[in-house]
Parts: structure tokens; sequence; C-alpha cells
DNA sequence: ATAGGGTTAG
């Protein structure tokens, strides 16, 4: 050591030998050097950024006193290359505070810094620099700009700098050419790509590598299947980048065999291309392949999984919904100390959520030391996902406590919240909110909106939001005809599908739910048979489960109990709880016991599923003055340990939600909703309203029926509905299960002596009360 | 070269 010291010119080469550990003993020397010259140092600043030592090559540099233009040049080429980004620009206009000129060097790696921060207004001042000093013909500067103004998303600059060069090499044409493909304008890219071979260069590696994510994105799997046979002929398709982007690329294209083909050609195989592997199994809906791929290379191949494969397989358990997977892989992070990055983080959090297990997911959150949005969006959607849309707004405004903002993604899970609540108030503001923040040039932004007026109960919004969208998709359409339906505005939806045909594009499945469904609650049998055995062959939609329990729900609602019966016994699946459900519903409403009978059996050696089942079917016993039987029913349903989820009424009145459940004398001004109620009871009687004796158990007076009754949630909802808002004000009322038979009339009832709109959404569709009649026709 | 949160129906 001291030898070394006592000889500087031998010092240079010990360095070399230094490794990380070695790192102490390094510093101890540049410690006993910094007195000596500034030319040694130079040489160290230089050397420690040449190792990606960055730290100490900004240590050493900070302490020479004039550093040359070269050694600037270096501090900010390494700062440009790997970060601190910032840094970089921070170093080139400290240069220039001290009056240090640039080189035509510094340019190239400071612009580089600024493509990758996406920063054009410093990019443009730096534009500015080069052409007072002169240099914008300089080859590298003008290729650095083309590339700057092309990342930063000013492709119109780049493409005016570009044509202005007058010499334009390989790495200018791959500047220019990723700058579209980094923008997925897919025809520019191919256009360029064709231009630049016409000016005799030939696409390298790098510029096959640039465009293949664009090729992926436009789904062009000709102009992909080209390029990779060009990969081939160049003889770089088996060059691990290439041959990542090329298997990248067909995955994209879903076309998972030309993946693993290319997979399985590559030799010298890193994590990022396994990883790729792994996500394009993901990407393709193939979670199996992908947990499969993902042990061949953690336990066969001995390789360590990166944020970017965690993130990979994390999504695949949550789609798996496997919650043990997810949960073993964060045990492992943790054991094995891998860093917990937020990318990480932020999968596991959404893994938590589809996992259906919240308190996991918002206490990761809570352990999590940065947060971003992505965080709190994924808690947010998973709260809407589990059926809590209220702690989905709380959540969010914890996030705006945090300081933490808002992007279209979270608006597109704010938005279902504000549709399940029927929160017209919060709903409106998210909307204002999208269009100030230029949410709603999205589609998938329009088309929660458009949902968010329907549940609501503002149908005309919807349309209005549905026929202003400059672009729609299928799930635009879906989402108006599926509205139309739950408005019982049949016709309106009918019409719909028929322009939906007409517009070209092509009905999904969920259409075809939407239609059938438009079709049973309007009762037209023909319709929807017609349309059912279309969809299979003319649309080439295959008939799922749900399709077929809505043709259940159209055959047996119309009457024809018979028909839905033998249409079960003949379906192509194992019929569910939900298939009989429908059955055993209309067996209710066409009052035929023996059917009821046969189908509740069957639904009770289905197993513990359903509890609105027993319910029914103790209803239908009750609706003929059976209460025995309706009473053996519920007995077996207590015996079983079926617990029927309470009834659940919200209103929003001023912007605050207020809900109830049956009975609920919890409210602040229950006395004021019970005298209401009670006074209510009395017109209503007046006017011929009777306790339906079908709907609650057996052997109670009339009397005590009708106070049971009469504390209904909905009722008491409205209620409150009536004495909070001033008379002209519609009311709407938003319950979690379907209103019963009496609160229907009741309402129809209340409407008729309070002259006030009553709306009630249940769990199927929108009721609107209006002097005495509601629009669903007493069908539904 | 690879990666996180997202709209409709049941």
């Amino acid at each position: 050591m001291r030898r070394c010291i006592r000889n500087p010119k031998n010092q240079l080469s010990s360095f070399h030998t230094l490794n990380h550990h070695h790192q102490l003993q390094g510093n101890i020397i540049h410690q006993h050097v910094t007195h000596n010259n500034t030319h040694i140092l130079h040489n160290l600043a230089r050397l420690y950024a040449a190792r990606n030592q960055i730290e100490l090559a900004r240590h050493v540099f900070d302490q020479i006193p004039e550093p040359s233009v070269v050694l600037w040049n270096t501090m900010i080429r390494a700062y440009a290359w790997s970060g601190p980004f910032q840094e970089a620009i921070h170093l080139y206009h400290r240069m220039l505070q001290l009056g240090v000129t640039p080189s035509n060097f510094t340019f190239p790696f400071v612009l580089k810094a600024c493509s990758a921060l996406q920063a054009i207004q410093v990019g443009i001042q730096i534009h500015d620099h080069v052409l007072t000093l002169g240099l914008q013909a300089d080859v590298y500067v003008s290729t650095a700009l083309v590339d700057m103004y092309a990342k930063c998303g000013n492709l119109f600059e780049a493409q005016t700098i570009f044509d202005s060069m007058l010499h334009r090499d390989i790495v200018a044409w791959n500047a220019i050419i990723s700058g579209f493909s980094f923008h997925v304008l897919f025809n520019q890219t191919m256009h360029l790509l064709a231009q630049m071979q016409l000016a005799g260069i030939s696409p390298n590696s790098s510029t096959i590598v640039s465009v293949l994510p664009a090729v992926g994105q436009a789904n062009a799997l000709c102009r992909g299947k080209a390029i990779h046979a060009y990969s081939v002929r160049k003889i770089f398709s088996h060059d691990v980048v290439v041959a990542t982007g090329l298997l990248d690329m067909y995955s994209k294209c879903h076309h998972l065999s030309y993946a693993t083909k290319v997979f399985n050609t590559v030799n010298q195989k890193n994590e990022i291309c396994w990883s790729a592997m792994i996500g394009g199994y993901v990407f393709c809906d193939s979670m199996r392949d992908a947990l499969a791929l993902y042990d061949d290379m953690v336990l066969m191949h001995c390789l360590s999984p990166t944020p970017v494969t965690l993130a990979s397989i994390l999504r695949a358990c949550a789609k798996l919904t496997d919650l043990n997977k997810g949960k073993s892989l964060h045990c492992y992070m943790i054991k094995s100390s891998i860093n917990l990055d937020t990318t990480v983080g932020n999968s596991l959090i959404s893994m938590y959520a589809k996992c259906g297990v919240m308190n996991d997911a918002v206490g990761f959150l809570n352990e999590m030391i940065t947060k971003d949005t992505v965080s709190y969006s994924a808690i947010i959607s998973g709260f809407v996902q589990n059926g809590h849309a209220e702690k989905a707004l709380l959540i969010f405004c914890q996030m705006q406590l945090s300081g933490i903002d808002l992007d279209s993604a979270t608006m597109i899970g704010l938005l279902p919240a504000c549709s399940h609540l029927a929160a017209l108030q919060y709903g409106a503001c998210c909307h204002g909110q999208s269009i100030v923040r230029g949410f709603t040039a999205d589609t998938s932004i329009c088309n929660a909106i458009i949902d968010m007026y329907a549940k609501c109960g503002k149908i005309h919004f919807s349309r209005q939001i549905f026929d202003r969208m400059h672009k729609r998709d299928i799930v635009s359409w879906n989402t108006m005809i599926i509205s139309y339906g739950i408005h019982g505005l049949y016709i309106e939806a009918l019409s719909l599908f028929h322009e939906l045909r007409a517009s070209g594009l092509k009905p999904d499945d969920v259409t075809l739910i939407a239609v059938l469904s438009a079709c049973s609650h309007s009762g037209l049998v023909a319709e929807g048979k017609y349309w059912f055995s279309s969809m299979s062959q003319d649309l080439n939609i295959s008939p799922r489960m749900a399709h077929y329990i809505c043709m259940v729900d159209l055959l047996a609602r119309a009457g024809n109990l018979d028909e839905a019966y033998s249409f079960i016994q003949r379906m192509p699946f194992q019929p569910d709880v939900c298939a009989w459900g429908a059955l055993l519903a209309a067996c209710k409403t066409h009052r035929n016991i023996e059917m009821g009978e046969r189908v509740s059996k069957k639904i009770q050696l289905l197993g513990p599923e359903s509890t609105g089942n027993f319910v029914l079917m103790s209803n239908i016993y009750s609706s003929v003055g059976r209460w025995d039987d309706a009473a053996h029913i519920r007995s077996i349903q207590r015996h079983q340990g079926y617990k029927k989820s309470p009834g659940c009424s919200w209103i929003e009145i001023s912007g605050v939600i207020h809900g109830f459940i049956g009975g609920d004398q919890s409210h602040p001004q229950s006395a004021s909703i019970n005298n209401k109620l009670q006074e209510l009871l009395v017109q209503m009687k007046n006017l011929g309203y009777q306790a339906d004796s079908s709907l609650v158990l057996h052997d109670v007076e009339q009397e005590e029926k009708e106070q049971i009754l009469l504390y209904h949630s909905e009722r008491i909802a409205i209620a409150f509905g009536i004495l909070n808002s001033s008379p002209s004000n519609p009311i709407l009322v938003t319950k979690n299960l379907r209103i019963c038979v009496d609160c229907h009339s009741a309402i129809k009832f209340m409407s008729l002596i309070t002259k006030r709109e009553i709306t009630v959404r249940d769990a199927s569709r929108f009721h609107h009360f209006e002097n005495g009649i509601c629009n669903c026709g007493d069908f539904w």
C-alpha cells in the first residue's frame, strides 16, 4: 500500500485489480492522493465512471478545482447512462454557470438524459444552445436532438431535424425510427423502415429491437414474421436481445407457439428473456404455463427472478385467484430479501385484492414505503370488485390526503364505486374531473361514465355521453344496451342492438347476455329464442352458462315452466344453483307449487350455496297458505347454517349517503321516519293497500305483518328521502336485494300520495314509480 | 429486450 503511494504512477494499475470488496482500500489510496495532482484525480474519476461507480467518481470529481471539458462530459455521460438522469442535467447547468463551454460530445449525453426524463423544456433550451454554438451540423448532436424530440413526443420537430441532416448514418435512422415506434405510430414506423432501406442502409439489430414492440402492439403478425425472417437472414435472430424482442412480439400477437419456438432457439437465455416468455404466457392467459416456466427458470436453471419476473408471475396468481401460490411468493421475496420495488408491491396488492383478501392488500399498502398512484388505484378497484364501494371512496380520501394524485386508471376504479352506490353527486364530480383532466378522450372512461349515470338513474345522460363519444368500442355498446335493459327500456335496448349490428362492430358474448335478458324481461320469447340459436350459428359466439340461464329465465318468466325445466336438463353444462334459481323464481310468480318443490329439491342437492332460494320456496308455500311447509323450509335453512343476507337500502342526500338495514332504528332521525311511515300507512290503507300475506312468516296477525313490512329497508330510505329533500326532487333509493312484492305495491301508493317520483334500484333493475304506477309493469 | 392499477354481463 505505502509503496503504491510513494510511486503514484503505479497507482492506476493497482486500481484495476480492485473490486467491490476492496473499495475501502481504494478509498484509502485516493484519500492519500487527493492532495497530489489533478491529473491523477482526473484519471481516477474517469476510472470510477467507466466502472459505473458513479458515487465514487462524483466524490473525486467534486474535489477537482477546474475539471476539463472531457471530464465534465465523462460525468454527464455516466449519469445519462445509468441515472440518476436529473444529475446529468444538473451537471450540465453547473458547467454553464462556471463558464465552461460544452463540446459537441457534451450534447448527446445531456440530451439522452432529457430523453429518459421526457424533459422537453430542458431539451429545447439545449437545442438553442446548440444553435448558438453552431453545432447543429454535427451528426452526433443532431441525432441526439432527433432522439430527444422523438422520445419526448414532438415527432414533428424530430422529423424536421432529421430531414435537414445532410448525412444520415444508421444511428440517425434508428433514432427517428425508434421515436415513431416508441409512440406506437405503426404505419409511419414501417414507412421509415422502408425508406431507410431505399437509402441504402440495412437495419441492424438495434433497428429491429426498437420496432418490434410497435409491431406487437399493432398486432401486425405478418410484419412481425417478415422482420423475423430478415433477422434470420442477417444472422442476428439468435442474439438474446433480438430473440427477446421477437418472442415478446409474437406473444403480443397471441402467437404463443412461435414465441416458444424463438425462446427455445436462444442458447444463452438471461433473466430478461425468461421474464419476457413468462410475461408472454400471462399476456395470452396461459397462467399454468407461466407458473411452470417460472419454476423451470428458478428451480431447474437456478436463475433469480427479477422484479419484472415477479410482477408477471404475481399477475398469473391473481388471475388464477391462487392465494396460496401468491402468498408463498410473497414469503419467498421476504425470505430471500428481494428488494420489493413499488411495481412488485403493487402487483402484490393487486393479487391480494383479486383473491378477495382486502385486509392483506390494505395491510401491505400500509407497510409500503413508497406508495404511488398505482398502489392506491389497486386498492380502490379491489374494494369495488369485492363489493365494498364505500371503502373504495374512503381509501380515495386517504389517497388525496397523502398528496398522491389520481390518473385515469384511478378514475376507472372510482366511477364504478359511484355506480354501485348510486352516488350521483360523487359520480358527477368524477365526470367533471375527467373532463378537466382530459380523461374523456379515453373510451374506457366514457364507458364507465355511461354506466355511472345509468346506475344513478340518469339514463338520458348516459345516452348523451354515448352519442358524443368519438370512438365507441364493444363495451360502450354493451354498457348502453344493458343500461336500457335495467331501466326497462327494452325497445331502446333492442333497437340499439340492431344499430350495433349495422355499425359493423361485432357483438360479443356480453352483448348477447344483454339482448337475451332484454327479451326475457319484456316477454319476447320468440325473439330471445331466435338470438340464442343465431349467436352460435351466425355470430360465432359460443353460449356460456350465463346465456343458458338467460334462456331459462326467458322461458320460465313467460310461464313456460315445463319447457324451461327440460331446457335445463338438456344444457351442455351441469346446471348450477343459478340455473335452477331462475326457474324457482318463476315458480313463485306463476304459483306452481309442484314444480317449485321439484326444483327446490334439485337446489338442495347442489349444496350450501344459495340462501335466497330457501326464502323463495318458503314464500311459495306461504303464498298458498301452506304455513307448515314454509316453516319447515326455513328450519332446514337455519339447521344447515344458511344466513339470509340482510336487506339494505341507501339514499344520497346532498352528497351524503345514508344507509339503512331492515328494521333499522339507529338513524338520528328515526323517530320522524317512523312517524312518516305510520302516517303514510294510514293514507295507503284508505286507498286500498293491504299487506301481502305471502311475504311474512306464517300465522301472525295482519296488523303485525303490516308493521314488519313497514320497516323494510327501502321504505325507511324512502321516508327519509321524503323528509329530507324538496318535493320537486325525485327520490332515488338503492337496495342490495330484489324488492319484495309488498314493498313494490306499497311504493306505488306512496308515489301516488306524495306526488313524487320515486325510483328504486334493486339487485336486478330500476323501478320507476310515478302516480301509482311502476314502469316495470309488475313484471320483473 | 421483459413488468404494476382499468370499463360492460353473470
